[in-house]
DNA sequence: CTAGTATTGATAATGATTATCAATAACACT
DNA sequence: AGTGTTATTGATAATCATTATCAATACTAG
């Protein structure tokens, strides 16, 4: 029942996928930032280096990456899906505050330990009574950030 | 600071907006569903009785309920925005199970005495903590539904 | 090195949501 | 009830993030 811990390039290739160099870029580039990046900001990002790299290739990635659960696929309500690898340095559990004026988001922990309590005891009562197999949650609290409250 | 309580018709005339034969179809059918309607959904439903009422209508009406604060706005990741009124007779704060297979959706209330607490005394640190005025929250779980395990 | 096939990237297509704008309908005021 | 002002409507076209297509390319097992 002991899962083993494996790289993503693991994964992938366990799963049948190919280590390619877009894949590659694009993983180096999501785990060297704390943003929470759209798909079309790795196409800018990349393209400065690899111009050859295609947005399609991207939006595929990504989605390989969110297959194998290496990565977290975020709606924040700007019309843009967003993207935080789930393992990564310096990165732990967490949930975000979104601005709903300009759209910054801010990562937070504080209460973490208390929410994982609660989430335990609501994925385990959630499971029996309505025999739903839960597998991950999302919490988002949305407000006006410091700056935009002028 | 005590803050009437008003019927959207008061809240929307009281904020410019007029009372039109549109909106008040709109809002009878978000009312009378326990459902999480998309703007498709409730366009199909008008048609039947009301031909006339043109999707762009909707998709305004929902943007102004919303805006008045008697409608939430949720994105279940089926690429549909989805709708539900906030108020509304056999509706109390509740969040969502999403499964991740059938998009089925289904409303829980467990725990939301103890939720309640956690996002209370989270709200406050945060505010506290980042400066950041919160206004709203969204919790919602994933997986996969009775069904759905087959 | 080679065969087999997963992946890529240029391109076109999709589909939900928005913008435009002339026609219409609420409603405040006689 | 009638009128003038103006918010709203609905038909239509436009936007724009994301997907589908498909021939060319590049992984990788053997
Ligand atoms: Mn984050
Ligand atoms: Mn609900
Ligand atoms: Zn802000
Ligand atoms: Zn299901």
């Amino acid at each position: 029942m002991q899962e083993k811990y494996c790289s993503w390039e693991e994964k992938l290739k366990s799963s049948g996928g190919r280590l390619t160099t877009p894949r590659k870029i694009i993983f180096y580039i999501l785990s060297s930032t704390p943003k929470h990046l759209s798909a079309e900001d790795i196409y800018f990002i990349i393209h400065k280096k690899n111009p050859k790299v295609g947005l399609t290739t991207i939006y595929r990635t990504l989605d390989v990456l969110v297959k194998i659960g290496f990565l977290n696929k975020f709606d924040f309500g700007d019309g843009h899906s967003r993207y935080e690898l789930i393992e990564a340095p310096n990165k732990q559990h967490h949930h975000h505050l979104i601005c709903r004026k300009c759209s910054k988001i801010l990562d937070y922990t504080d209460f973490i330990e208390e929410e994982i309590k609660l989430v335990k005891a609501t994925e385990k009562a959630l499971s029996r009574k309505y025999k739903f197999e839960i597998k991950d949650h999302v919490f988002q609290f949305y407000g006006v950030c410091d700056k935009c409250k002028k």
